[in-house]
DNA sequence: TAGTATAATGTAATCGATTACATGCGGGAA
DNA sequence: TTCCCGCATGTAATCGATTACATTATACTA
């Protein structure tokens, strides 16, 4: 059916070598015999079959994305500019779902492996990362992104958690607020971890009481951030401003809230981390903090490449991407 | 490096054929022998390379997904559908993204053919589909979803558009508007001819004039949304409530009414096609029309599937599914 | 003119699986 | 006992590229 090498190496009378080599740009080909083969290639439109150079060469061209949920515009911005940038290098991607469990995660591991990807990016689906090995003992390398897990080391891109969270609170701080609630996500995630700590922190710096009552942890979903919304304006004395720390339950407290009676609604405020979608256009949203998730995908992107063209370098390395403080004008 | 089927063959004392039939699972093998393949390509960690199988079978078990744009909620939820329905077959997704650019779509049907895929689901990037041909050509079943497209015809899921804008509008009529304004799409793309001819028809089922000055004309995105309701909104007899026909549009739309006086904003609703993320939560939203997204893409998927394995099948085949109206709670 | 370096191309093995065809073996029928 | 059949397995070609090595043609040197 397609024409194969063997066609356009019998039509330009040449050996399969040569047009193998013209495909690949050898200088060592006379430029007459070039023009020769290429007219063939063009007049056949032959198409290389890359399934087989691919078992020649042990390249795929081809990387992994797993993530934990597709429909997800974080995830999705991240992966966006993963392909972006990996496209420039001839790369392309496959993109597979963890649906959030660990069990389905190393599913999609073996799958990789079946189908011999050069690398992969991974935004864990839970704490642990020792099925990871399965792709290093593979010689694959493996970026990850957003989260660090335990038992396996590896590059990553996250962003300065700490001091995105540090300076929304400290910005509530000086705008007046003492009263600050705020809704986290499952600590075993790093990245809830570490906003966890620039929220406490932020508090501790300027002497603000801790008030466990008004601190609550969801799992960054909307349903979740709808629960402990409601669970924090039941408490005896309601906080001012919720800070919360993942856009979904961002999502979740502004529904909940926009249930309730006017009075109600007039004493609260939000501030939250991630700037997508209409985060800022939401009812009682201050202040937000905004990830640069294109800049993200495609950081892990290049790491993922050196590694590739380097598999023997240096040690894991960890890069930080800062945060930025939106503040919204009233 | 990694074990190869020859590797599993020498340690069971058997052929690779053997080897091979076990793993297809080829019922002619005794059990015996199956058994001590099988205990060797686990103390071998043997894990199948699909490159050469492919290049043996030419199957990949691979299919590609093009569209537009990936931090796009509508796109991705359909992806997440056809992923999810792909992987019970045992295909994986190569996720492409278009730019909303013909030329970079014509990139990614290459880049398609040269991976071997077995097939593509399309969401297509303009009105013009003249080099989808590239892939039928190599017997690659193409599906496409949301949208038509002139110079080729093949598989397609789409929503039945016109009545669910009918639908909606006609709610509104019924609720007592009369003066109903309309923020469409690009009218070159069947989805957004097809939401206006709903909006239209209804009007003219209940006799209510239509007035061009209150008819505009987006792109799908944020901004156009902001800039047409703005234009609505300075017309001289500016409309009650907007039927706007995309989620982005309504965004922007809602973007542009926030910032306006009270005055303003107390007299004019909205009401839009798609229920994504927080369109049901935003300010002036009365009515939404739901389209099944993760259905769009499962029904794709198994559209495709059963054009891969029968290729010299039936005519192409349109499945339209049905929206659904939502009416907010006051 | 012979000898040698260099450039251009060809020959054929190879990647790791699948599979058509070949083979060997055991058991049942006559 | 002999013959045949069918089951279980092996042999080897094959998929479509790449590439080490071989070969030929050409040019240059002495």
């Amino acid at each position: 059916m397609a024409s194969t090498i063997k066609d356009v190496a019998k039509k330009a009378g040449v050996s399969t070598a040569t047009v193998s080599r013209v495909i690949n740009g050898d200088p060592r080909i006379s430029s007459k015999t070039r023009e020769k083969v290429l007219k063939c290639i063009h007049e056949l439109d032959y198409k290389i079959n890359n399934i087989a150079r691919s078992l020649k060469t042990s390249k795929t061209y081809t990387i992994g994305f797993i993530c934990p949920e597709l429909a997800n515009t974080f995830f999705m911005t991240v992966a966006k500019g993963v392909e972006d940038e990996l496209r420039k290098y001839g790369y392309s991607v496959i993109v597979c779902n963890s649906n959030e469990s660990v069990e389905e995660e190393k599913e999609r591991i073996k799958l990789l492996l079946e189908k011999c990807v050069d690398g992969a990016i991974i935004i864990p689906a839970s704490h642990s990362g020792a099925h990871f090995k399965a792709l290093a003992d593979q010689e694959i390398p493996v970026v990850l992104v957003d989260r660090l897990v335990e038992d396996f080391s590896t590059d990553a891109v996250l962003v300065d958690n700490i001091n995105g969270s540090y300076a929304a609170v400290e910005h509530l701080i000086n705008s007046g607020y003492r009263r600050i609630g705020y809704i986290g996500g499952d600590i075993r995630f790093t990245s809830a971890k570490e906003r966890d700590e620039g929220y406490k922190r932020a508090l501790r710096d300027y002497c603000i009481p801790m008030d466990d009552s008004i601190i609550k942890y969801g799992d960054y979903h909307i349903q979740s951030g709808y629960d402990k919304m409601k669970e924090l304006m039941e408490e005896e004395e309601p906080p001012e401003i919720v800070f919360i720390s993942n856009y979904y339950m961002h999502v979740g407290a502004t529904k909940f809230l926009i249930e309730q009676k006017e009075a109600i609604r007039r004493k609260i405020a939000i501030a939250s981390f991630d700037d997508m979608e209409l985060a800022s256009l939401l009812e009682f949203c201050k202040v937000l903090v905004s990830q640069p998730m294109l800049e993200i995908g495609s950081k892990a992107a290049n790491m993922l490449i050196q590694r590739i063209n380097d598999s023997k370098g240096h040690d894991p390395q960890i890069v930080r991407l800062k945060t930025q403080l939106i503040v919204k004008q009233e």
